[in-house]
Formats: C-alpha cells, structure tokens, sequence
RNA sequence: GCCGGAGUGGCGGAAUUGGCAGACGCGCCGGAUUCAAAAUCCGGUGAGGGCAACCUCAUGUGGGUUCGAGUCCCACCUCCGGUACCA
C-alpha cells in the first residue's frame, strides 16, 4: 500500500538535495537578486524548539518562491555559539566549551537538515571559528582606528583626526592620549555587577534587588577598566537611518525610544562665593558658554528651560564628580554615607519606580541664573549620573519626580506655567500642592508672564546663550555600549599593552598587527571563576599572556567581547565565508547587499539590531561596504505558546473554589478572599463548558475555571519537540502546520490536533494524486492527460493567484487555506487533468517540498519541483459567467440575485428592483435611496 | 505609570481595507463503507425562536459617523508583550 510515508519521502529527497547541490548559490547573482536572511540559532544543548522553525520555514519559502521565480537568492544558515552557557557547562564539567559547541552545532545542523531548509550549507559558519572571529577581531580594530568627526557626521580614521597645537607640544605620549580619548573603542572605568561571593562580574540581568540571582549573594558595583564602544557618536544617523526601512513601526519606535533624543538647553549655576559672582558673569559675558563649565558652577541639562523660574534646588547623583567638593564638612558623613550605600544598589533597583525618593542636603548653595536667588543643591539617587551631566535643576512645580522628592524634603514649589483655564486642577497647581508638567503660560517669571511654554524656551536658552550662561543642547538615553566581558569563550581583544622594564602596564596600547590575528582562545586547566574582579583569560600560560614585538613586551587584553559581537556582521560574511585575504570581497558585497528580508524574533528588537546597525555604519564610513544599512526589511515572527491550559482551583477542604475568587497575595500565592490557600488543578476541556465570556465546571457551572497558554518552559513543562514531531507527522507537516497556526506576526498557542489536521490535508494531496488501494506507487486513475473544464480551469487559476499574492504578502496561512480548498475540490472530481496537478505541486514546493518532490516525479517530472518555474494565472480563466450578489434593504440582506459580474450600475439597480421578491419587500415603502457597487452589492433604503 | 499589540463560533483563525461576518483547519453531530474498529468518503455545525418558508440577535462594552461598520471616530474594560525616575 502506497500510503504517504514522510520519514521514506523526506530522508530521500534531503539527500538528493545535497547530493545534487540544489540550493548551492553562485558567487554573485545572475538577475535579479534576493538576500533571505533568519537570526541565525544560539546553538544550545536543548536543541530546537519550534520557534525556531516559524521564522526558517517562513524565510525558507520564501526563498524557495523567489528561485522559482528566476531570482538568485542567497539562503543561509550560522551558529551563534560563543556565550555563557557552554561557558558554564566547562566549569561545571571541565570539558573545554568548543567541544560542547561542537556537539551541540551538530546537532543543530542534523535538526536543520530534517526540516528541509534549502540554505547553501557550504556557506554555514560560526562564530567561534578561528577563520570567522578573526574578521570579527579585525573589525574590533576598525573601531579602535575610527574617530568620529561631528562636523561631517562620520567616521574617520585615528589618523585624520586633527591634533591641537597645545598638544602636539606636550609630545607623543600626549598624542597617544588625545587620540585614545577619541576612538570608537575606548577604555574606560564603568561600574560593573562585582559577585565577591560568586567572584565574578554579573551583566545587569544577573542582578535582582542587589542580589545575585544565582546563590542570593551582594553584588557591589566597582569600577573596572572597560572597554566601550562610542555608538552614542551614531545616535543621530542611527534614528535617521530608521526612516528608509521597511521595518516593523512598532520596532522602529522601539529603536527610537531606545536612542532616546530630547532637546532643551544646559545650564551653568554659579557655585561660588557671592562675591566671586560678578566678576564671574562678566567673564562669561565675554567669553562664552565654555566647554568645561570650570570648578565655580554646577551645569546641569533641561529639557524644560522655561521652567527655570521654578528651579528651587538642585540635585546631582551620588557618583557626580562635584560631590565630594560641594559637601559642607558638617554633612560629610551623612552624604558619605548616602553614597557609600546608592553604590551598593544595582542601576535597576536605583531606577525600579515608586520606591521613593531619598536624598540628603550637601550643605551648599548655586545661585539660580534667572532669579540670582540662592538655592540649595542635594545629592539623590533619582538623579543618574550617565544622563546628560549628572546633575539637575529640580523644578517641583513641573516635574513629577521633583514635586515627589520636594514633599518628602519640604522644598518649595514654585508654579511657573499656568494651566490652561478648564484644567481641572488648575487651582491646585496655582497654589503648589499639585503637579503640572503639560506646556502653558508662563507665570511668576519676570520678562516672560503670559506667554506660551514654546516660546518661552526658545528666549530663555537664547538669553542665556548671550550671557555664556546656558546654550541649547540635545541629549540621547543611548549609553555606550560597554563591550568587554569578563568570561573565557567569547573572541579576545587584540589588543596588547605595553609593559615597562619592570613588568608595569605603560598605558600605552597597541593594536595585534594584522598578519597575527587571529588572537586565539588559551587552553585553560580550569574554568572556574578565580576570586578576582579579572577575567579568566589572565590566567592563561604566559606564553599566551605576554607578548615580544618589536623588542618591546607586552601583555595581551585578557577581557573577551561580549556576545554580540560576533552576531553584529555575521550577514556580511555569508555572502564570502572563506575569504581569508578579506572581511568580504567589495564586489560580492555590491552585489548581495543589502539583506532583503530578515526574520526572527521580536526580543532582538533593540539590542542586536541596533548594534548591527552601528557595526555596519562604521564599516561604511570607513569603506569597508556600500549601502548605509544592513537589513531592508525586517519581519518579527510572533511567539509560539504552548498548548492552552485550563486551570482550576481548590481550597484546603478540596472543595472546587471559582477561579474569580482567586486572587493573589503578597508573595504572588493563589489565595481566596478570605487569605486561605487554594491548590490548582488541570483540566481537559471535556469537563467544561462555555457561559458567556469564561469557562465552567461542567458538573457545577458556579465554578469558574481560568484557561490560558503560556510560554513554552521546561519548569511548566509544555515544551513541544520539533524532533517528535516530524517523527510522528513528517518535516513537510511541521513546516505547513507553523505557517497555517495563523499570521506570522502574531502569537499563537501551539496545538497537537492542528498538526494532525495538516498532516490530514497532505495526506488528502497525497491521495489527489496516488493510487493508494495499488500495490506499488503509481497514479490514481482519475489523474488524465485531458484538459481542465471551465470550474477545474477557474480553480486552478484562482488557487495560482491567490498563492503567489499570499507567499508574496508572507500570509503563509491564508495560501495554505486555499490550496486545501483546491484539493478538497480536486479530490472530488472524477477526472484530475494531469497538467492542473503538476501545477498545484509547483505552488505547493516551496510549503511542503519533500513530498512535492516525490508527487512531481511521479507526475513525469525528470528534475527537482524546485527548479521548476513559479505558473502564471490567466485573467480571463478566472471570470465567473454569472455571480450572486445580496440586495440590501435597508443595510439589510433579504435577497439574492444572479448577475453576471461586468453588470453596470444602472443594470443592477434594474435587475434588483425588477425582481419579484424585491418588489413584494417594497410594497407600502417609500423608495428613498438607491445604492449599487457593480460586482457587490445593492442596497435600498426605504421609508 | 508609560509605550506597543490584541479582543470575532467550543478552539486556531478568515474577511479583496467601509460592502453577503465566520473562508480554511480542529473539535463535535449525522450518514456511507466495515462482522467490528481504525482509516476513508459524504453531509451538517454562531446563538435564540418557528412544523416550515423564515424571523430576531450576534465581531470586548457604551456612544457616534454612514445607505451600509469586525473594519472609521470618541470614551471605557480586559488580556498579552515591552519598558521603567533619562530631567
């Protein structure tokens, strides 16, 4: 019995493919081109999980409908496998983290393989090897040689950048210095998450309530020499690159809010005695708002310069440079202490909202610009020292935050915007008690009363700007991106430090010459953690930590990048993954880019693309490639959840408990009103019913029971398999289910009797086309060499239409609806012309490709479906000779006529009011309105 | 709190963008086939009412615009995701 066997069909075709080199590209396009590009897997010991598959079989049909379509498509696959977990693994274990990534890329490419992807395995690479972190050390380097030149927006090289004249002088090392300060990859002193227990750095995400997550052990945050990269330089270009892509909106405004510009002015507040202050404010009279705002003010940035009026303290963050100056000695140890315990907090608690807000008075004074009233300056933690300069005029009046901190402390709060008049509290705010932070009129601010906030902003900073006291400025939440970790597998940094005679880092740094790289991992003894805030690298032999050149010694970089680095190009290389000479040859590069199509998951929304997108602008600006983004369109694949749950409750006793009288206590514990513990119990949906908008307990429909899907987790215990799955319904199976769950985008629950259903629709393909009651495999007998008849023909051509226009919008689900509609109708049918079933197969290759190449051949085809061309619908094929279209009365459907679909508007209206059924329904009525849609609709409104 | 997204049958979801709500699939019900079952094939399936032809009600809730609203506007509710003092 020829029954439809996938695990046969699959095996088979999979090895024919690769045999054959189906989907190999060549070098460069021939026509048309298109990149199909997926986020490309963190090779993890769990294998895949069906999210992956969304995105590959999404971008894998379309790849595979652009072949057919006579582009030349490059489909390929990589492994993201530096990264914490096989880093882990080799503590726990001692076995060095290749092997594991080794192991774990094997098995992900054999998962791969069986779900019948078409990418050009030739091109696979992973980040970890030696020939691919090479080019990722040798971008590092571009970075290091890059400064940025704010007048033309762009990167440069190191060398270009101009050097003073006072430090030309001062000599080389001076030099060095200056150009250090400016380079796009920089070291500096950045607060990290220090474990003392754990005696490891954490990433912000390890840290919960100061806590490490793993253990529950104090982390402090300690400064460590850090390598950043300057992607704040690219704030700009990085928002204004947004607008020319085909992305998401929801992702863009993601990137945006990300990025994060404000516009407003900063403002210099004088620090100093009173008397120092006139000459001060002549001196600035003359030479201008200056760069450093000098030890006698305290600048701060405002969005709101027209509230300055209102400024009635002042409050820097506890890590501010002036703190230690601005401390009166009788407030020494409060604000010693205060800050000695913010240190303690990790960025997330001190930013956690709703906690409060706490500060302490340093027990000096700034004089407020506007009114040359002196007012007191604070140290708080709600102000961040990373954001603009670290210290804020508070405006309670207009500020929430402000306004909050005031009433704790009880500062004043000075109204300086009137509401407009029907504001609803607009009393309150007059009087102080509440806060406005919406734009008004200016009031309590002499020069400027009664007009409006715009205006007032643009005269105040211009004012200010004459008096070198402020000047307009624009701020990015962007931070740069600290880049350097403290872990063993990640790509080193080739970078080298100098030592002197006596073995002491110089300061001076110098890049690994290009014919070394690449800088390769040490073999360690063991991988654990070494009780020092240093990274495992220094533990490496000497022959791999110091280094002779040029007769001078030096000691490797020992820190790692952190994961992202490699994931930042990775599109680049596949277009020429073995080019030793170069990162990419210019030619293929002009050729393949940009990437068509990305696809993957919506939690890269931010991070990796934006760092992607800043890896590739420096590359352009500095030559190394030719269009100023990487990814054209980018495509977010909804969430898979796992199969819906139904949950219901029970209290001590075991009685049923409703679930709308459950709530949660404090520590998140299901509990009834009343505070009694509840127990959870699961359900199948035999035992209940539907009333109204929730479900209830069939045996008592009192009893409410909630029903939900949640995000697949091993603790919940509804992951689903991708390796069960083809075992039981086949690769082709899998791949049709995931694309017919339902929109791409969307989120949906995963569900066991769906993929049984697509497995039902393939084997329904299967018996359209086979004779399954013979004893070998050869064609049913309704299949003919005859031609369709006009339904057949009109079938055929829609199902084309439809298909292309679906594949081509990326609603997979809505393609597959209406090829099972043609086989419904096709099974039906007595004679199957043999021409119509080769075309369905061609339309169904790129869904469920295994079994259409099996169908093809048996239909006669010599080559792979996949070279086949993608059909042509025929227009005139798919012309109904009469249609049905409602008549409306009233908006309401009553009737049915029969037309032929070219009908005029004016024959409708005849044909409609002609009928004997309309005419008994406008008996007694007043005709008041006629209304036809030629090919729709008519509609009559009477009275 | 803020920013996104979404609420349509028992379930997943369709609906040419303002024109016959529920395509397609699952589930369920009935029938055919079978000694029986599985498999397969055929038919039915939003709710309520009626013997029936038919009627009424239905796209989270309440209003509005329109000949006509799942789709547009206003107000609100619920769920999901993200984010968190950025001055």
């Amino acid at each position: 019995m020829p029954r439809y066997n996938p695990s046969e069909i699959e095996t088979f075709w999979q090895a024919y493919w690769e045999r054959e080199g189906t989907f190999a590209t060549p070098e460069l396009p021939h026509g048309p081109k298109r990149y199909v590009l997926d986020m490309f897997p963190y090779p993890s010991g769990d294998g895949l999980h069906v999210g992956h598959p969304e995105g590959y079989t999404a971008t894998d049909i379309v790849a595979r409908y652009a072949r057919m379509r006579g582009e030349t498509v490059l489909h390929p696959m990589g492994f993201d496998a530096f990264g914490l977990p096989a880093e882990e693994h080799a503590i726990k274990t001692g076995e060095h983290p290749r092997v594991q990534t080794k192991r774990n890329i094997d098995n992900f490419t054999r998962q791969l393989k069986m779900l019948g992807f078409s990418y050009d395995w030739d091109r696979v690479i992973s980040t970890t090897d030696e020939s691919y972190f090479r080019w990722t050390q040798w971008i590092f380097l571009v970075l290091y040689d890059t400064w940025f030149d704010r007048e033309s927006q762009k990167g440069r090289p190191i060398a270009e950048l101009p050097i003073p004249k006072s430090v030309e002088l001062a000599g080389e090392e001076a030099i060095g210095k200056y150009r250090d300060e400016r380079r796009l990859a920089y070291q500096a002193d950045a607060l990290v998450n220090w474990c003392p227990e754990l005696g490891t750095v954490l990433a912000n995400e390890e840290v919960q309530d100061g806590k490490s997550e793993r253990g529950g052990y104090p982390v402090k945050r300690i400064p460590l020499r850090q390598w950043m990269l300057r992607i704040t330089d690219y704030a700009e270009r990085l928002l204004e690159g947004l607008d020319e892509l085909n992305w998401p909106v929801g992702i863009k405004k993601l990137q945006q809010d990300w990025i994060g510009r404000s516009t407003g002015a900063e403002v210099d507040f004088f620090i100093g005695d009173d008397s120092a202050r006139e000459p001060w404010l002549e001196s600035r009279r003359t030479t201008g708002f200056p760069d450093d705002p000098g030890h006698d003010a305290l600048r701060v940035y405002t969005t709101r310069p027209d509230t300055l009026f209102g400024a009635t303290y002042m409050v820097v963050a506890p890590e501010h440079p002036l703190v230690k100056s601005l401390t009166h000695p009788e407030q020494a140890d409060a604000v010693a202490s205060y800050c000695e315990k913010a240190s303690f907090k990790s960025d997330r608690e001190r930013t956690d909202g709703d906690r409060g807000k706490s500060g302490v008075f340093t027990g000096s004074t700034a004089v407020n610009p506007v009114t040359g009233g002196r007012i007191p300056i604070w140290v708080a933690d709600y102000v961040l020292a990373g954001y603009g300069t670290g210290a804020i005029m508070a405006v309670p009046a207009h500020d929430a935050r402000d306004f909050e901190f005031a009433v704790s402390y009880d500062l004043p709060v000075i109204p300086v915007v009137d509401p407009p008049s029907d504001h609803p509290k607009r009393e309150g705010i007059l009087a102080g008690k509440v806060c406005f932070e919406a734009k008004g009129a200016a009031i309590n601010s002499p020069g400027y009363d009664g007009q409006q906030t715009d205006e007032v902003k643009r005269s105040v900073t211009q004012t200010l700007t004459k008096d070198g006291l402020g000047n307009g400025a624009v701020n990015y939440k962007l931070r740069d991106w600290l880049f350097s970790r403290q872990r063993f597998w990640g790509e080193p940094f080739p970078i080298l430090h100098e030592l002197d005679s006596l073995g002491q880092p110089t300061g001076v740094k110098r890049p690994v010459p290009d014919g070394d790289l690449p800088v390769r991992l040490p073999d360690l003894e063991d991988y654990k953690p070494h009780g020092r805030p240093e990274p495992p690298l220094a533990k490496a032999d000497d022959d791999w930590l110091y280094v002779e050149l040029d007769g001078k010694r030096y000691r490797r970089e020992t820190n790692t990048m952190p994961q992202w680095a490699g994931s930042c190009w990775y599109y680049l290389r596949y277009i020429d993954p073995t080019n030793e000479k170069q990162l990419i040859d210019p030619e293929k590069e002009k050729e393949w880019m940009p990437v068509d199509l990305y696809v993957g998951g919506a939690e890269h929304a931010v991070l990796h693309l934006l760092y992607s997108r800043f890896w590739h602008k420096v590359l352009y600006d500095r030559g190394h490639v030719s269009c100023p983004e990487p990814f054209n369109r980018l495509v977010n694949q909804g969430m898979i959840l796992g199969e819906v749950e139904y949950t219901g409750y029970r209290d001590e006793a075991g009685n049923p408990v409703s679930a709308a009288d459950v709530g949660k206590d404090e520590e998140g514990n299901r509990v009834t009103a009343s505070g009694s513990a509840v127990s959870v119990v699961s359900l199948q949906d035999a035992d209940l019913d539907k009333v109204g908008e929730t479900f209830v307990l069939k045996s008592n429909s009192e009893i409410r029971v909630d029903s939900r899907a949640f995000k697949m987790s091993k603790s919940r215990g509804n992951v689903v398999n991708p390796d069960d799955i083809v075992q039981q319904y086949g690769a082709d199976s899998l791949r049709l289910y995931e694309m017919f769950m339902g929109p791409l985008e969307a989120t949906k629950p995963w569900a066991m009797t769906g993929v049984g259903g697509v497995r039902n629709f393939l084997d329904r393909v299967w018996r359209m086309i086979v004779d399954d009651k013979a004893d070998e495999l050869r064609l049913s007998a309704a299949i003919m060499e005859e031609q369709c008849d006009e339904s057949q023909l009109r079938m055929l051509h829609q199902t084309i239409k439809k298909v292309t226009e679906d594949t081509d919008a990326m609603s997979f689900n809505t393609a597959i609806a209406r090829m099972m509609e043609f086989t419904n109708f096709f099974t039906r049918a007595k004679k199957r012309p043999a021409e119509a079933m080769r075309t369905f197969i061609v339309l169904l290759a790129p869904y469920a490709p295994h079994l259409c190449e099996e169908l093809w051949r048996l239909l006669g085809g010599k080559n792979s479906v996949s070279l086949e061309s993608w059909p042509q619908w025929d227009e005139a094929a798919l012309i109904e000779s009469s249609i049905e279209i409602p008549v409306q009365i009233n908006g309401k459907v009553k009737v049915k006529i029969s037309i032929s679909p070219d009908t005029s508007r004016d024959s409708m209206m005849e044909i409609a009011l002609g009928d004997e059924r309309v005419q008994a329904l406008l008996e007694d009525k007043t005709l008041v309105k006629q209304i036809a849609v030629p090919g729709r609709l008519v509609n009559l409104v009477v009275k």
